[in-house]
DNA sequence: AAGAACTCCTGGATGC
DNA sequence: TGCATCCAGGAGTTCT
């Protein structure tokens, strides 16, 4: 059943958290979106929205705004399916065209949420986005990305290039796995400093992440189990291309060094000691 | 203002 | 067997 042109016909808050985000939270949520239709579906880095149905002639002023956190997933079920054990919110749609269905927000750490906000225009485009998500910049797959602007941008950090990877507000849809993956490609060390890299070094980078992400999302995502699964609950199997992320100890696809684990930012990253040297200038 | 640290959360893996 | 600790990380908030 397609989304796009449902109707919300109830909705149930498992988890007060879940939609910590929206205005009056659990205890509005229900009612609020009861009775919206789905018109689009929408992606600008981690976060996607669905704009609600607005009067005719008139373009949409709210959302259904959903981020996935680590561990989310909207998943299309029967009606009476069996509740997944970390079911957080459940949407019941009605279609003119089908049986009603179950839109199902599954989240084990809870750190992904839902709830109806605004639209706004972004300053530079006018395009609509949810007001949450005006801060997060351009997606590094989004082929109005503007490349030369974003190099530019980061070779003005002061910081280390893989903080500069996962700040959104920089360019959107790199995490840590990504952030990883495309610094072995580019051989740059993760805690470089952004302001000493060169133009080349940096469109090195950015396109590297470019092709990853591509190449990932052939393969039907980065999934190691059954936490991370698609719409129906299909698992990606991207994770044989990965050559340094969880792979600490094993060689490196291009010199046979052991892929080594630091810690920083409280996160882990993944280097080729050989290949990306921590080179201060 | 920019950059860094802290915080939220669950449950599988690991260690004693 | 059982309990404690570690680990995964996106991004808002708070700090320096």
């Amino acid at each position: 059943m397609p989304l796009i042109g449902s109707v919300v016909i109830s909705a149930e808050v498992f988890r007060d958290r879940s939609v910590r985000m929206h205005d009056g939270g659990a205890l509005t949520f229900p009612n609020d979106i009861k009775g919206q239709m789905f018109s689009s579906v929408r992606r600008r880095g981690k976060f996607l929205w669905l704009p609600l149905s607005a009067p005719e002639n008139s373009v949409p002023a709210s959302a259904l705004l959903v981020h996935f956190g680590m561990s989310g997933q909207l998943r299309l079920n029967e009606i009476d399916a069996d509740h997944h054990q970390h079911l957080r919110v459940k949407l019941v749609l009605q279609s003119n065209i089908a049986a009603q269905t179950r839109l199902d927000f599954i989240d084990q750490r809870t750190f992904g949420h839902l709830g109806i906000v605004d639209l706004v225009p972004t300053l530079d485009s006018g395009e609509l986005v949810p007001a949450p998500a005006a801060h997060i910049a351009r997606d590094a797959l989004d082929y109005r990305l503007d490349i030369k602007s974003v190099v530019n941008v980061i070779r003005r950090k002061n910081t280390e290039i893989k903080r500069v990877l996962l700040d959104q507000t920089v360019l959107s849809g790199i995490g840590n796995i990504y952030a990883d993956e495309a610094l072995w490609m580019a051989k740059i060390h993760p805690q470089t400093t952004a302001s000493t890299l060169s133009s080349n070094q940096t469109n090195v980078i950015i396109k590297s992440a470019k092709m990853i992400m591509e190449k990932s999302i052939i393969s039907g995502g980065t999934s190691f189990d059954a936490l991370y699964v698609n719409v129906n609950g299909e698992s990606g199997r991207n994770t044989k291309n990965l050559a340094v992320y969880g792979r600490a100890g094993q060689p490196c696809q291009r010199c046979g060094s052991a892929i080594e684990r630091i810690v920083f930012m409280n996160r882990s990253s993944h280097l080729c000691p050989t290949c990306q040297q921590w080179r201060s200038r």
